[in-house]
Parts: structure tokens; C-alpha cells; sequence
DNA sequence: CAGCATCCAAAAGGATACTG
DNA sequence: CAGTATCCTTTTGGATGCTG
């Protein structure tokens, strides 16, 4: 994708199938910025992990929408599911490397949340006094 | 905000805050992943656009909420909102500096969508057949 | 432990009509 | 043009109880 400094010329081009409803596109986009999906392939882009210490690492989420977004993140292929059959099963997830490829291009969007969030709250309050 | 006890566990250490639903990092997290927040943020990233001209390059939003969530990142400090008032009146919308540096680490997330679209969904027809 | 099924509440979102 | 207001449907998600 070229950042054309042409003027008037449009850089986002390529993505014009994101932007289009009807695009497949537009499914992944939303499997991944579901509530929880990003969440669920930052803590699998660390390490690989069982459900109950995914769940114990996302803050607020359900056993019931861990399990439903690792099932799509699963059949989309970015994330593998491993079973141990020992008592008790072990369950374990982690990202193939489909997913290890979209995570290492999700770490910069995560890192700038993390430096700017003070930023944004700022800026809320800003806008909200001025009102 | 640093928790160095657990040695060498956590590579996103720094992003803790987003993994607890108490921070405000999630909040920010949620405005961007939200349903159209980062299509806006993308399309603004090209260059400023009106709100009909918004209206038209997002496939599937509606009036409704494409105004609703402007107004969520005009707050957030993402995006500007500029009026003229002449009639009838014209409102451009464009990135802020601190919009600018998010929509850059988008850039690579969405161009990572459109790349490998198409494997994910060769993912999701090879996993449906399979059972 | 790792889940699925069910029920229910809440939030998101769309359609439509209307305003400055 | 650029919204707002209202109503209503759809989706999301949490709580709970139950399995292998």
C-alpha cells in the first residue's frame, strides 16, 4: 500500500473493501474488534494459555463469551485449540501463525492505546468542562 | 503502573491496563473497536471529509450512528469537528494530531485485514467442511 | 477443568420522521 | 446539508445450572 503524497489521491484505497458491508472483509474486521477479540489475541500473543487462565487475564469477560470468541477466532484460523485428554482435561489455545502475523501488526495499535490513554482522558474532560 | 514481580511472564505487561475493565484504557479501547470507529478513523486518515461524504464511503452506517460516534471521537480528542456556517451549512471532520498518530498504527492492522482476508476465509471454509 | 444450554436484561443499531 | 428524536428490532452479553 503506497502513502502516495500525491495530492487528493487516496492512500486508502486498498482497503476500499473494509469499507464495503458486503465484503468478507468487513467479517474479519468485526470477528477481531469484537469486544473481546483483541483482548483474547494480545494475551495469546505472549504466550500459549489454557481457558481458565485466559479468563483469569481479561478482566470482565464471561466464561460463556471466552469460549464463544475462541470459537470464531478457531474457525477463522488464527487460533488453534489443543486438547489434552487427562483428567481433568487441559485445554489449551494458541495463536497459529495466521494469528501470530495479525497480532505483531495489532502490537503497535495496543501500544499506542496504552501511551495516549492519558492523552484521550484529557482530552474527555476537556470537552466535557467546556460545556 | 509497573508490576515487575512475575519475571519475564508477561511481554505485554505495559498493556495490563487494557486487560483490566476497570481502566479507562478499555474505554478508549472499546471507542476505536467499536463497531464503525476505526472505518471513520480510517477514511478520516485519508484526508477530512464532510458528513454526507463519510455517509457515502462507509458502506452500512447509518445517519444515526455515524453521528453518534464522531461525536464519541470528537470527545475522545480523535477528530475535529469544523463548521461553516453558510447555507447550507458544510461540516468537515478531520484528524486531530493525536487522531493522526492512532489512525498510523492502523494502518497496519487494516492492511493486514486486507491482505489476508481471503486466507481467513479459506480458514473458515476448511474448518466447516471438517465437521 | 472446560465447556454448553437456557433464560433474561441491556445495549447497540436501524428506519423513519422531522428540524435549523 | 447535517443532523436530532423517536420507536422498535436485533444483537450482545451476563447469570445460572448442568455435563464429560
Amino acid at each position: 500500500m503506497e502513502v502516495g503524497s500525491q495530492a487528493g489521491r487516496n492512500a486508502w484505497q486498498g482497503l476500499s473493501d473494509a469499507f464495503n458491508s458486503e465484503c468478507p472483509a468487513r467479517e474479519v474486521l468485526d470477528h477481531i474488534t469484537g469486544r473481546w477479540g483483541m483482548l483474547i489475541l494480545a494475551a495469546l500473543g505472549e504466550e500459549p494459555q489454557r481457558f481458565s487462565e485466559l479468563h483469569a487475564t481479561i478482566g470482565g469477560i464471561s466464561e460463556k463469551m471466552l469460549s464463544q470468541t475462541l470459537r470464531t477466532l478457531v474457525r477463522d484460523g488464527l487460533v488453534e485449540r489443543t486438547v489434552e485428554h487427562t483428567t481433568p482435561p487441559r485445554v489449551s489455545y494458541e495463536l497459529t501463525s495466521l494469528g501470530q502475523g495479525l497480532t505483531k501488526s495489532l502490537e503497535q495499535f495496543l501500544g499506542w492505546i496504552r501511551q495516549h490513554t492519558i492523552d484521550v482522558v484529557a482530552a474527555q474532560h476537556r470537552h466535557d468542562r467546556q460545556r
